[in-house]
DNA sequence: TGCATTTCTTGACTTTTGTCAACAACGTTC
DNA sequence: GAACGTTGTTGACAAAAGTCAAGAAATGCA
């Protein structure tokens, strides 16, 4: 990759877990190619295998599934996340959700069979990406509390508390897709708790 | 651990990952210890550190948070699978849910220390506990696809695809909680679906 | 700046689910 | 096998959220 500075985030993260070796960060950037895609674009459709990896340098990215006629969120990234659909990059089988571009976005993209040879090559990446995926798991399990919470007030406050910062410029429609309520019933909700 | 063949189903699955060397093998049997417990009695609290890791050789398991008044069961665990709760385990911090046995248990259990020393000591360990950790990753994703499906009918059909086999005795009251709707919904949902 | 499109808000109404209560079914224990 | 506690079912009702529709506000684009 020739800009170096758009990974350097991502090498800094890893780096926090355990210095990576010369070779290791080497490979890390020859391998991950920079791409850059426009607001309103489809990163990944469903019914398509996930085959890359990517690190969002810039921009903010939603996935989503059709569920009947409705689109429902499940995930919105921004700068800074790692970005896969889990359930298909890891066993390469048909993605069921899709991921498009809320707005204009730099990628950093890495291959699975790049990434699987990286494996192969520095057995102790496992270590960077055990830990990683430890860590978004854990944001899982925050994320499964919010949707098992009753009540879309509960569910509001519960998203101030917990990603309001994140998704502040976000259109309420994605937040309410996202807290899986009607956007009319966010609306409602917004305005009586802006009342007290 | 005196009783390896409690521990041999997890040795298998590991080493259908990648083979383990002897050494790898030995420690986990040296670390891993044997516990029974009761049904109806509690393996974590809510508000205490996960501090272990269990393989659940035999038994059930459920995991639930207190949102409330009411218990909300994030996670049924039966024979064969690791029960941790993730976001305490991982980084050592109070856990938000408490897991209860629903059956009689054997379990072989790990403490995080001694995990983090078998890392230390074997770090190609991490391979293994990675695709692991990928694995659960991708039955999360599943269990929020439940979770944001719309209508107690919608749900149940895709509890019956997805979960009906390994939840068949389990009592109902459980069923509903892990569906997120209420069991006397799930009661009439039931009595629905079986008059077609 | 002005027009067009999208998003947000509000109201009226419908549908769904939760709640409470009574009772039936089941399993356990003595 | 009788009495108990737990679990599951059913009904009536209340509460919550979804739907549809209209208009206001915001945004994007020419």
């Amino acid at each position: 990759m020739e800009n170096q500075s758009l990974l350097s985030p991502l090498l800094r993260q890893l780096a926090d877990i355990k210095p990576l070796s010369p070779a290791l960060e080497a490979a890390l950037e020859k391998d991950f190619r920079q791409q850059e895609i426009k607001k309103g674009s489809m990163l990944l459709h469903e019914g398509d295998v996930c085959k890359n990896l990517w690190f969002l340098a810039d921009g903010l990215l939603r996935s989503y599934h059709n569920i009947g006629d409705k689109e429902i969120t499940s995930r919105i990234m921004f700068t800074g996340h790692i970005v896969i659909s889990p359930g298909s990059f890891f066993t390469q089988t048909p993605a069921t959700e899709s991921i498009e571009a809320l707005a204009d976005c730099t990628l950093a993209t890495l291959s699975f069979s790049a990434l699987q040879n990286i494996y192969t090559k520095f057995p102790e990446f496992n270590l960077h990406t055990r830990i990683i995926t430890e860590q978004y798991f854990a944001k899982q399990e925050q994320r499964l509390y919010l949707l098992r919470k009753h009540g879309a007030d509960a569910k509001y406050k519960y998203f101030l508390e917990n990603y309001a910062d994140f998704l502040k410029d976000i259109p309420q429609k994605y937040i309410a897709s996202f807290l899986n309520i009607a956007p009319e019933t966010l609306s409602r909700t917004r305005s009586r708790f802006s009342k007290k």
